[in-house]
DNA sequence: GTTAGCATACTGGTCTGACCAAGATCAGAC
DNA sequence: GTCTGATCTTGGTCAGACCAGTATGCTAAC
């Protein structure tokens, strides 16, 4: 009996897969539930262990379950942190996309600070608020002001409360960080620019605590559009010299 | 020699994962490229070979590669398909992050539409007049009115001509149809709806025509707004009586 | 009766070696 | 030079085995 029968179309790895996929998207799997061993699933289910264990790995980055050694295999709460994974490997192999990504990135803080307006709590505005000192404070450290630039944004984010603008955000952040890092080597190059970020951000941050989302929308975009144009500049070569050697 | 040496921290499966990630991240190997065979990977790495396809396997779960029985294992372009996979597992068990994903989607269109109206040919043109067009002829079919929409949807983040806007975009297309088609069966209880559908979208599509971004981004988000209001209403009961029954 | 301690049955993590089917390749026949 | 077929290689799968910890329950000590 070598045909596969009608019931059970798949083979191997399909079919282990499909069976979980089933009760998954069924409910009979519910978050916290303990899977049978993987022993057990591949004697039901008339594979080999290994098959089995393609199947579980495989629901494992997708996030739906979580192997626990010499526990079990349990089915967790879905996580879009997953995506996060998806996206480093997808962006990455395009390197031509930085740009792209970077207007994606844009796409979701306007839309996340015009939440976070509506959203944000105390506790928000408090993160925001000491996010936005930290900027101040490290105006001339390269290192640690990207730092604080990039936790001052993702405090935005954060203040949407919503998971999946915020993992969006930290993926696409992830492949920034250089750029993020090399634009705050412009600093040394155009001290006004200090007064871009500093300013910048802190009406950013009014916006927020005046919970006026189109304001904040557009203080964002308009901040984000003056950082282009530093860096525009660099790249042609119009260093500032206004305020040079401060 | 059982120690594992300092170079593989990792082990199993981690080592294998890890191996291909650096490589997939740091570009030395690039989709449509053709990995080694299973077994080379297995003695390579010192690991057995159910292990490398756990591996590869995660990998082709994520959309990262692909395995071509009896040809070898390929690195594809990054598909967002996964995503879809993905979301459809994790709406199933949360129900809740269809709005979340919604305000992504949101997020998307607004910042792709600002592109459109910069990037935006006569093709592109052309395109969303098609699918304008298709809107108004399908407006009283639940399914094709959908797609329609969709599709009029979908080409503003084409003529953004980005494509990291349009991979994220198309990803939650898994959910977005969904919605999309629920939405559309309120068409028959919202007799108002037709106008608001057909209105909305050409004013979009002006607004791209003309090139302004800050209108096509007001009217866009104004669209999605009424949209929510009549799902809102839909859901209080508060059903359009003033020209029902048309 | 209670509890400390250990043996055992489980779990995942991994390896080895083997077989199958079919694409890829190249030698040899025409 | 072309066609054909044997062979090599590839993924797909299986069976059985070992390890290392966990969980449990049973036994022995208190």
């Amino acid at each position: 009996m070598e045909l596969k029968r009608a019931t059970d179309g798949e083979k191997g790895f399909e079919k282990v897969f499909a069976f979980l996929r089933e009760r998954l998207l069924a409910g009979s799997l519910k978050p916290g539930d303990r899977l049978i061993s993987e022993r057990e699933l591949s004697t039901l289910l008339g594979v080999s262990r290994p098959i089995v264990r393609e199947a579980l790995r495989a629901l494992t980055v997708l996030g739906i379950v979580e192997i626990r050694d010499r526990i079990g295999t349990v089915v967790t709460r879905p996580d879009v942190s997953v995506l996060n994974d998806f996206f480093t490997f997808a962006l990455a192999q395009q390197a031509d996309m930085l740009d792209d990504v970077m207007q994606a990135r844009v796409a979701i803080e306007c839309q996340a600070i015009r939440l976070a307006c509506e959203r944000a709590n105390i506790a928000d505005f408090e993160r925001l608020q000491r996010a936005l000192a930290k900027i101040g404070e490290t105006i001339d450290e390269a290192d640690a002001g990207g730092m604080a630039d990039f936790d001052f944004h993702r405090a935005i984010v954060v203040a949407s409360h919503s998971e999946t603008l915020t993992v969006l955000h930290s993926s696409m952040a992830g492949l920034l960080t250089h750029s993020h890092r090399s634009r705050r080597e412009l600093v040394q190059a155009f001290p006004s620019m200090k007064n871009y970020l500093i300013d910048d951000h802190r009406r950013i941050f009014e916006a927020v605590i005046a919970r006026d989302p189109e304001r904040a929308d557009a203080t964002l975009r308009k901040h984000f559009a003056i950082g282009d144009e530093y860096r525009r500049r660099a790249v042609v070569g119009d260093i500032d010299k206004t305020s040079a050697s401060g």
